[in-house]
DNA sequence: GAAATACTGAAGTAACTACTTAACTATTTT
DNA sequence: AAAATAGTTAAGTAGTTACTTCAGTATTTC
């Protein structure tokens, strides 16, 4: 799992975008090509293939061109990334509060 | 869990900037006043406030003030509300790739 | 091979972001 | 009460972002 803070940064970067998320929203039921992501959009095609560029960019998802048509995947890896990130900061914090519920039990009992 | 796609927005916009996941990376580790928070960072405690109202307002972040210090936590209901938005991505793409799994090991079958 | 399809790229623009400095308020400390 | 501390607020600015339109290039289809 890549931890580089500057693919985190495009990462969270990419997902920040209410378009952006609704594309990987739109490919987490399946590849789709740019015309397709494109469909629900209420923009011009050409605003869509510069968020795709930035999805693209960010590693969250792929891209391979067969004909005239390019289809679209999601990359779990890298989505896997941005939550592991997000995680460990949550644990961290949650183990914090583990610690210190021990310790003020503890304390008690020395009463 | 908050699935207001307004507040996810602004969770993965403040979660976009590297200064900003640094302060809740240092949160992560405890409670914090807000020149805790600017030590590590080289640039203006006006510029770390204004990051901090940008935590605050995504809901990652709570603050309280005592005196003269404001004291920050983070918010992990909040942290979690984005983790669970992409972990949903990532699993359905995972369970499409498992059904299709199936599918092709059904089509083996029948030859 | 002409027309339709599926994108791609460049240039322009309006709005937004991440800062800065400087002036200010409220709270402690001495 | 003066000085130091902790944070706040406003205004300005350079750079970025999210679009637009328009003109292009491959690839199919008819």
């Amino acid at each position: 799992m890549l931890h580089d803070p500057a693919q985190l940064d495009l990462m969270f970067q990419a997902l920040a975008d209410p378009a952006r998320r609704q594309m990987v929203e739109r490919l987490s039921r399946g590849p789709a090509s740019v015309s397709q992501l494109a469909e629900p959009l209420a923009m011009s095609l050409s605003a869509v293939v510069q968020h795709l560029n930035v999805l693209e960019a960010s590693g969250l998802v792929s891209t391979e061109k067969l004909g005239r048509v390019r289809t679209c995947r999601i990359e779990p890896h890298a989505l896997k990334a941005a939550e592991h990130w997000i995680n460990e900061r949550r644990l961290a914090w949650e183990r914090r509060l583990d610690r210190l519920g021990d310790f003020l039990a503890d304390t008690k009992d020395e009463t």
